[in-house]
RNA sequence: GGAGGGGUUCCCGAGUGGCCAAAGGGAGCAGACUGUAAAUCUGCCGGCGGAGCCUACGGAGGUUCGAAUCCUCCCCCCUCCA
């Protein structure tokens, strides 16, 4: 059986928002494997679940035989890019830069397969850092028309708020990506999300001219939740693709509290589940719909953290929240456990606190504090005073409740819970 | 370089000497209702064990019994002119 065409499937899991020629981009993925790229920003040591569509999609790609390339701005990342933006990002010193283009590697590698070249991972400060002012200018600079540029949505939305010289010059800068790309290895598609447009279009150009060579652009829907928020913020900040920034269970918590209304959309843009399965998800209702939230966390946990951090989080989820097992016949193809798993919590966060300090007995809203659920003792006191704490299940009653050594239960452990979704777990020391 | 307008708490934005920890909105948190969803209603929303005290209205000084508000200098942003 013939391999599905790629276009289709990105398409059809709704990766696409712009093509610059349809046709020949799907005839061309349709065919021997060709090279594409995105660029993902250095601007922070890890990536989050914002990056998460550009780098399914480079999985996909790899998947369907293509071989992708994963850049790392950290060239660019010394400009700022202004697209989508209304203020001047900070701009970071070099040594940060690379710190995080090296995390940023590491973090791509769970996603793609690096290995005998199969997807290449390359940094664009090899060949902007050195470039020439002078050089460039009259190279490059000479075919970018200053009155299209200003035309472009990523500048005039900047007209009215400001923009410096140093941003102006950023389209050029990617622009010289692309078209190095081309040149060197033969990459032929710049994919990115839908506020890179106008930069794509103007690498496409730019190759043309240089190469005279046709390559292609693509861009992603901007993705939002169904309630129009960013994907990947929650109260405690950023969802974070680092382990160590963002745990598997709080990562799995993320997912499995998808909106209803987006359950079917996540499940196409970030698991490797049939379409056809995934379709069926349409039609579930209540405790169906919430299984089908289950599939999505723990796969979006898989690919991210490994099945074993997955099914971790799942049976701490499922001992704190009651869930119930996913059914056989919901998203078959998916690997997720599907009989009750023995109660865990050993993926819930925890923090130590030393016998002789829990002996004196601890107010309540001190430990909610160490715990890390309250971000200060008076947050604390105004969740508890409102009923929002509870102790081993039970809701407590007063702020300054003492909690002593016989709150320990048969595990050694004290449960602690901020609403009805956020838990921590004491570990006597 | 000149003239004018600005920088307020997570964001937007009101506030022009005491009644200002600062209106209003958004976001967020908790409770009720639920399905770890949404919608709705209620309460909360700088720190400190509640008192008062501390820290906050771009930065540094000053005037005043008292400053987000007035004065001086500095930094940054915007608009128009050059």
């Amino acid at each position: 059986m013939k391999v599905k065409n790629v276009y289709d499937v990105l398409k059809e899991r709704g990766f696409v928002e712009q093509v610059t020629d349809e046709e020949s981009v799907r005839e061309l993925l349709g065919g021997d494997r060709i090279t594409c790229y995105i660029g993902f920003d250095p601007t922070a040591s890890s990536l989050h679940i914002g990056s998460l569509v550009p780098i399914m999609a480079l999985a996909q790609m790899q998947r369907h035989g293509h071989r992708p390339i994963a850049l790392v701005g950290g060239g660019t990342a010394l400009i700022g890019d202004p697209s989508g933006k209304t203020e001047m990002r900070q701009i970071l010193r070099q040594e940060e830069i690379n710190a995080n283009a090296e995390s940023l590697k590491m973090q791509l590698a769970r996603y793609l397969d690096f290995s005998e070249g199969m997807a290449l991972l390359l940094n664009n400060a090899d060949w902007l850092a050195p470039l020439n002012y002078i050089e460039f200018l009259r190279d490059i600079g000479r075919h970018f028309s200053v009155n299209r540029m200003l035309a472009a949505e990523t500048y005039r939305m900047r007209m009215e708020t400001g923009l410096n010289f140093i941003e102006f010059n950023y389209m050029l800068l990617q622009s010289y990506d692309f078209y190095y790309l081309c040149k060197h290895y033969n990459c032929l598609i710049q994919m990115g999300g839908n506020d890179q447009w106008g930069n794509i279009v103007a690498g496409m150009d730019l190759t043309r001219r240089m190469e005279d060579r046709k390559v292609y652009g693509v861009t992603f829907p901007l993705i939002v939740t169904s309630l129009g928020h960013k994907m990947g913020k929650t109260e405690k900040g950023t969802v974070w693709l680092d382990g160590r920034l963002t745990a598997p269970y709080e990562y799995f918590q993320y997912w499995i509290n998808t909106d209803d209304a987006d359950v079917k959309r996540f499940l196409a843009l970030f698991t490797y589940l049939p379409m056809d399965e995934i379709e069926k998800v349409a039609q579930l209702r209540d405790a169906e719909l919430n299984m089908a939230k289950t599939v999505l966390a723990f796969e979006a946990t898989a690919i991210t953290h490994g099945d074993e951090a997955a099914q971790a989080a799942l049976a701490a989820s499922m001992g704190a929240f009651n869930i119930k097992p996913v059914r056989d016949d919901i998203l078959p193809s998916s690997r997720i456990p599907r009989t009750p798993a023995p109660e865990s919590t050993s993926a819930i966060p925890f923090v130590e606190i030393a016998k002789e300090r829990l002996e004196e007995g601890i107010p309540a809203f001190e430990l909610f504090c160490d715990a890390q659920l309250c971000r200060s003792k008076g947050e604390a006191r105004r969740v508890l005073t409102q009923g929002g704490g509870y102790i081993n299940g039970e809701q407590i009653q007063a702020f300054d409740m003492k909690i002593g050594p016989d709150h320990i239960d048969a595990g050694g452990e004290i449960r602690l819970r901020k609403g009805k979704k956020i838990f921590a777990i004491v570990r006597v020391r």
